[in-house]
DNA sequence: TTGCAATTCAAACAATTGTTTGATACAAAC
DNA sequence: GTTTGTATCAAACAATTGTTTGAATTGCAA
């Protein structure tokens, strides 16, 4: 081994592993450090020799599984080329959905991302910086041009959050949908209906919006 | 002591109490007994007699607090009599948000159904069977309401969706919204607030996918 | 082969965990 | 006053935790 930092070596490759899937499945605090090198088939004494400890292990796992997941589906997912804001809206819910689905070569980012937002630690910070702040602006700049010229900068943010919230509903109820339906893990073909459903139903609720801005010229209080 | 179900000692009902805030704040593997009792000012030893363990105190603290928060906001929160099914929805979505705030009051029953969600335990069953299964469905009563007459099924499964998808994302974003905005505590005007504005929305989104649904009869695949 | 640094290993460590124990305090019933 | 059952308490228990240790092993350059 070189020592430089992208190369990996085949038990800490293992360990990051096998750690961003068990920490993915029960979590930090109920995560041992027995289990990760009992399942990575690695001595007890690796991860600390490797990555100096629990917390760091966690961090690096983090980043190693998000790399992976945004490896095999980027913002641009699908795409090709120039279009509009409507394919690129699709595009964005898509590649999101896919990103942090179940399936097992995404290392567990999605509930990687969902356990640092329920219980978050310094890893919720590097992730804002380096991925998520980025991502919601870029959802941002979509919404705005779906909407039309000049709109409601709170507009932008109402519908931003809930095209937001919709995604991150298959997330956060994964455990309930699972105990309400017979079937409980989605396959490439739910996720593909999903984001038809989502996009369907952001695209309704936008074009109403804007119509009803429009029409209305200053403040939208209809309620 | 009596011995009646109901009858709450003085010491059984601080431990509830903080047992509450504590899996709340902490999460059911992160707390100990220790703190609980340390903070409830009682025996490290109480929790056993009482309770049975820590796994029974976590379930009859989730009970507690689920109590407590409907009795303040029960479902028809702010409705007076009969109303129309706009009405019913605000209050809905205003109940829902205000039960699941950060007011202390609540005992973090909020943080932990959010927690339940992530971290499903057999607590999450006892939630679905006791609370969540006949929320929904009165929620898709109103929607089904909202769409007129003879909606697909499908439509308002797809609407409910995105109307409880809303209503979640200020339970699960707290988090990422505290470190995003500078203030990161939700008053009752700011839930007021967002109430109106999660109402507005989807009200417009429901009114444009019943009139496309309507103007061509049958399978809406206009995507 | 010899030497050297990086890695792996079994064993042990100190700290913390949920739970149990047996003694004690207390209150109401007789 | 004695008894009886409930409640509280300090102390200890066994199990599990993350981490450390020092020896053994490996891989490769000299």
């Amino acid at each position: 081994m070189n020592g430089t930092e992208h190369e990996i070596g085949e038990t800490r490759k293992r360990i990051l592993e096998t750690a961003a899937l068990v920490f993915a499945e029960h979590g930090f605090a109920a995560t041992t450090v027995r289990t990760i090198c009992g399942r990575a088939q690695v001595n007890l004494a690796a991860v600390n020799y490797h990555f100096g400890g629990k917390e760091n292990l966690y961090r690096e796992a983090i980043r190693y599984a998000r790399r992976r997941a945004y490896e095999r589906f980027p913002i641009t997912y699908g795409l090709n080329g120039e279009c509009g804001p409507e394919k690129k809206l699709h595009a964005f819910i898509r590649s999101f959905l896919f990103r942090t689905s179940c399936d097992e070569r995404n290392l567990g980012f999605g509930s990687l991302v969902m356990r640092e937002m329920v219980d978050p630690t310094s890893a919720l910070d590097m992730m804002l910086d380096e991925g998520i702040r980025s991502l919601l602006e870029q959802l941002a700049d979509i919404v705005r041009e779906l909407l039309g010229s000049a709109p409601d900068s709170e507009l932008v943010l109402i519908c931003t959050r809930s095209i937001v919230s919709q995604c991150l509903l298959f997330l956060f109820s994964r455990s309930v949908i699972g105990r309400m339906a017979q079937e409980h893990n989605f396959d490439a073909d739910d996720l593909e209906e999903i984001s038809r459903q989502i996009l369907y139903y952001s695209l309704h609720a936008m074009r109403g919006i804007a119509a009803d801005q429009h029409g209305q010229t200053g403040s939208r209080r209809t309620l």
